[in-house]
DNA sequence: CGCACATATGCCGGTCACCGATATATGTAA
DNA sequence: TTACATATATCGGTGACCGGCATATGTGCG
């Protein structure tokens, strides 16, 4: 599971949304740092759906313009929790890690 | 940055190691769960050095058979530094919006 | 002696997530 | 009427990763 993937199940996480919103919630997650084209956004909408790690909860219209509001499935939710589970075990992998590498230049400064 | 990479550089993290020792590093870190093949493995190593990541430290014969041992470059250890915070930060908010999330079929007994 | 297996490195073609661009359409503000 | 935010969708290209294949030596087994 790529960053932008995470983010998605992520923003998707506590409430439906539609596809917009999605946009805008992972920016501000991320810190600005990702910002999902709507190829990338819709491409992965529809792979996540096909792979029942989301589903459409309703269409509605707003001001004229249609929307569709995306929300987590089951499945989606577990998905997640294990690849939290999985990165957050790495993560503490890498930095007990990089604490034991031997410092090269100076840094005992 | 993707999971092979990220287990890849925790892999070199500590001390340097040669490729096939590489394979068997991330086989354990991530429990078995990830096996590195080699396309994956000297590929992505290629990738790595071209991008400073990664540097061979050493080229040694062994037993009659030759191995390049690599080496996290001082790049490559901020890289992963910066890239296990990024991720821990991500999870976490995974996981606060997770117990956010509105149960749905009988979670409650 | 021959076979399988672990060690060790490397190439090549295919797939698929993601990117960047483009298209379409409506509401609002300058 | 021009520009921007909202909103969805498609399409071609790129590149990381996968799976398979090739190559070569050392060790253990029958």
């Amino acid at each position: 599971m790529q960053e932008p993937t995470l983010l998605l199940l992520t923003a998707l996480a506590d409430e439906p949304r539609h596809g917009y919103a999605l946009m805008q919630e992972v920016a501000e997650i991320s810190n600005g740092r990702v910002r999902l084209r709507t190829g990338t956004l819709y491409g992965a909408l529809e792979r996540l759906q096909r792979e029942g790690m989301v589903r459409v909860e309703r269409e509605e219209v707003v001001d004229g313009r249609a929307r569709k509001v995306y929300a987590l499935a089951d499945q989606g939710a577990s998905a997640l929790a294990e690849e939290t589970a999985r990165i957050r075990a790495v993560a503490l992998e890498a930095e007990r890690r990089l604490a034991l590498r031997p410092r090269l230049k100076g840094v005992t400064a």
